[in-house]
DNA sequence: TTGAAAGCGCTACCAG
DNA sequence: CTGGTAGCGCTTTCAA
């Protein structure tokens, strides 16, 4: 059993609160003192103040607690999400706080309580799915946090983009170069969707907010050269994995009339596209394929995109978490996106 | 203020045990009376028992430590590192435990506080420059950990692989293909090292294990076919990253002799590696760059390395905290490596 | 500069 | 099935 902070204290024969000043208010005693102290803990093998006890008795912790909607394991597997953790990282460095990454079951109840058992200050929730049942449960607990959902909601602190700007923003680029017959892929269109084209009635129907937006923004550029939402072919890869969104691409395959554009919500998922592409040749070859994001890859690949900063996004968010701007009205923070245009995109094929 | 347990237990008009018992406990009471006790809780806006205060009573967290020697902001900057951060984070999903990241200062004494604060059931080390101080304190704290370190200690639980083995198999390849002069790049090879050709007396005079081992292994190769530790050129590239692997191979264009072949450490520098000399262009083209790890972009850039499994070391690692094996000699686990020969190693050039 | 007292909020044992 | 008791290990007034 490792000795308790009242044992150094009986050994030295002080009181706990003198030991205990010894660790934490070093200008409380005589250098003396607390250098005997220190001595004392050391050879008894004291380890220090048990971190446990010590927060509840502050009633501060120390960590912030970072959620992801998806398994936390997938989390890692998207460069992006990689680059807003990093973004927290640096700020939690700058703060000496730690990060306690949250692993949330698919169950809400199970996510519930992971986030009620979360010794934490405050969270950073990086887009979750259906995130307001988790925003919830933090409220419950009286727990500050920011979020990156699709859209702020009133007083909540904020960091994200203009989604559906940003997505209007390729798309009117792909428009422009005369695209009309094209496919729109997302990352879990619909709940349970499986791979491949899907009907969607109506845009609002996605569940998931984020591609919600995406799609809608898609949409707007198309409606406005007169291409109607029934007309664009929607794509469902579940997972925003490479591979699935080469998996969707590749059942295209299927149609009559294949499209000439691609446009993914992720850069991940147009990576795979263009996988399936090249893996194809011939005809395909000439398909325009657009991501979102601009991950490092991208530039490797070539692929057209749009640029969001990823870190900025995570150490924003950090930054709110730990410094509350006094106005609440600078709670919310819209961070800028480019269209960057690379070699994935270019005008029709002349048929 | 929030409610706590206690209040809900008066409001009720049970003992707190009761209260306690309806949320850890749900078998030993009626299902009626859990239900009241719940329905008033919620009622109260109690969030439910306070992580911190369970911990503290329970004596257990619910969370492992991960600690990266480097800046933790940096780490991300890896994908090898992210990878054995997934597989960890895979594990820890499993066991429905969370992953404190702990952010270690750069001077010990910060470093020691740090792993001293923080509130976790135990530790994963990922490869610790100069981990022994660290490994010390979790040691002081009595708490399990599992390491990646160059080396196994005896009695420690660890996951890694035969770094110098590994190592010298790439050198091997390029030795077989008739490469004599050649340089040698690595992370911090010494500390405070400035960007680029190096003075090293000896390998062991190398700070950091794993860069040292891999050197060490890069040498074994060479020294079988006649070529001398002072005859190899050591190239420094702090950081780690992408950029600083090409800094360094650009200060190569001061030699008289510049190397046919560069052997990196990481497979980030050897992409940096590349980044130079495909910059260059001209005969510099002709210089056979390798790297170590596997990680996805060597694929694509076609770099010839080491494999060693990302995500397992880290599965591993996590499983080996959570479920030691009954059997100590069992704490060791040695992970296969393989040598993945790509484009961008070749014959010499005749000159 | 030091120490005594009073919990932080909860859980687990054990007797009823 | 229920509740009293006894802390988990520490910090922090406040008075000496």
């Amino acid at each position: 059993m490792k000795p308790t902070l009242r044992a150094v204290a009986e050994a030295v024969g002080v009181s706990r609160s003198t030991v205990s000043n010894a660790y934490s208010r070093p200008d409380q005693l005589s250098t003396e003192l607390r250098r005997r102290i220190l001595d004392t803990a050391r050879q008894m093998g004291y380890p220090g103040p048990d971190p446990t006890a010590r927060s509840l008795r502050r009633g501060f912790v120390g960590a912030v607690g970072v959620l992801f909607t998806s398994r936390l394991s997938y989390a890692f597997t998207d460069p992006f999400a990689v680059r807003f953790l990093t973004g927290i990282a640096e700020a939690a460095e700058r703060h000496g706080s730690s990060l306690l990454l949250v692993p949330l079951p698919a169950d809400p109840a199970g996510a519930g309580k992971a986030v009620e058992n979360a010794a934490v200050d405050g969270f950073c929730v990086y887009c979750a799915g259906d995130e307001e049942g988790i925003l919830d449960t933090i409220r419950g607990r009286g727990l500050p946090f920011v979020t990156t959902a699709a859209r702020p909601r009133a007083g909540d602190r904020w960091v994200g983009i203009d989604e559906r700007a940003a997505a209007r923003s390729v798309a009117e680029h792909l428009a422009g170069l005369g695209h009309r017959r094209v496919a729109l892929l997302g990352d879990d269109v619909l709940s349970d969707a499986a791979t491949g084209p899907l009907r969607v009635a109506d845009v609002a129907d996605v569940p998931h907010p984020t591609t919600r937006e995406r799609l809608a923004g898609f949409a707007d550029a198309f409606a406005a050269v007169g291409v109607a939402w029934p007309e664009l072919t929607i794509l469902s890869a579940p997972g925003n994995t490479r591979a699935a969104g080469a998996a969707a691409v590749r059942a295209l395959d299927a149609l009559a009339e294949p499209p000439t554009a691609v446009l993914a919500c992720s850069d991940v998922l147009a990576l795979g596209a263009l996988d399936a592409l090249a893996a194809a040749g011939g005809p395909r070859r000439a398909i325009s394929v657009t991501g979102f994001d601009d991950i490092a890859e991208a530039a490797t690949a070539g692929l057209t995109t749009v640029r969001q900063p990823g870190e900025e996004k995570g150490r924003s968010a950090a930054e709110l978490l730990f410094d509350p701007p006094a106005d609440a009205s600078a709670g919310q923070i819209l961070l800028p996106t480019t269209l960057v245009v690379r070699t994935s995109s270019g005008p029709l094929p002349r048929s």
